[in-house]
DNA sequence: TGTCATGCAGCATTTAATTCTGTTTATGAG
DNA sequence: CTCATAAACAGAATTAAATGCTGCATGACA
């Protein structure tokens, strides 16, 4: 069993803290209790529950990538030479260690690796694509520069 | 001058504090005050303005969705019929409406958009699926299912 | 029906957020 | 070079929240 493993049931009351925390991460212990119609003390223990099931794996600030000079992103696909489990090892461990790789997923169907990338400029994004060709396995790759966000929001449908 | 624009040069203690937050969103202003030494009012004044003017768009719990039932994620490349305005008005109006849709992406290359989409099953994709087709003006799609996430780092790098 | 476990509210205490005041520091004008 | 001004800071005081504790209510189960 896997830390990903559902363990036990949420109830109505689990779900709306997880969802009011997903839209505001900073509310304050009170508020939130206000908002599940509980007193404070009941609302903070699910609350450190629901965080040390792992329900919850943290909190951020989401913060406005085009005012802090990241506002090209790019989806790269990536196809490697061979698909053994070595030559996959070897490119996630130089992947993660590229700070402007955003997400990397491996996929099934036409490549092996879909990586989305952020970054301030078009110097940058080579200097960046430069990093994921030269790591060793990678045979092609393309990649699709993002013209217009339409949506982005990773929050769970929880209710 | 849209809200995007950068209008002032923050300093090293404001980029600090994003960093904080955005890998913990819900530290005490006394802790994030010791962390970018500073003492707790300048630094809650700091973190205000950076809020108040749009560098911090918000706080998320960041939630589990392998523990939440949302573990299958796919990657569709849509392709619409033609490429005028007012077909890709059509199509941001639909898939913006759908829950499951993290991320909707216009893209330059061989299609059109790069939608993402988390679901619980693989019943519930084709549901989602079949919403995304059947938006007037789609012509092809091509899904590409997630097989393994080396990583998802939403945050930007800020120092 | 009695016992136990669970979850809750309310209160008390500790800790943090917020406001206010005075001081320092950088800046620019005379 | 000196004074005036504005910005940013530290520290204290006040307000609000987090946290821990106690007892009550509810439901499960023997």
């Amino acid at each position: 069993m896997t830390t990903s493993t559902r363990t036990r049931v949420l109830d109505r009351i689990d779900l709306a803290i997880l969802d009011v925390l997903q839209k505001n991460g900073r509310i304050s212990n009170v508020n939130l209790a206000k908002e599940v119609n509980l007193s404070p003390s009941p609302c903070l223990d699910r609350v450190k529950k629901l965080e040390s099931e792992g329900y919850i794996e943290g909190y951020s600030a989401r913060l406005n990538s085009a005012k802090l000079g990241q506002a090209l992103v790019a989806h790269v696909e990536i196809t490697l030479k061979s698909s053994t489990e070595a030559v996959f090892s070897v490119f996630r461990e130089h992947i993660v260690k590229i700070p402007q790789v955003v997400s990397c997923d491996m996929v099934a169907g036409g490549f092996d690796y879909l990586v989305t990338i952020r970054v301030a400029d078009m110097v940058q994004y080579r200097e960046v694509l430069g990093k994921i060709v030269e790591t060793p396995g990678v045979s092609t790759n393309h990649t699709y520069m993002v013209i217009e966000h339409i949506k982005i929001d990773s929050g769970l449908t929880v209710l």
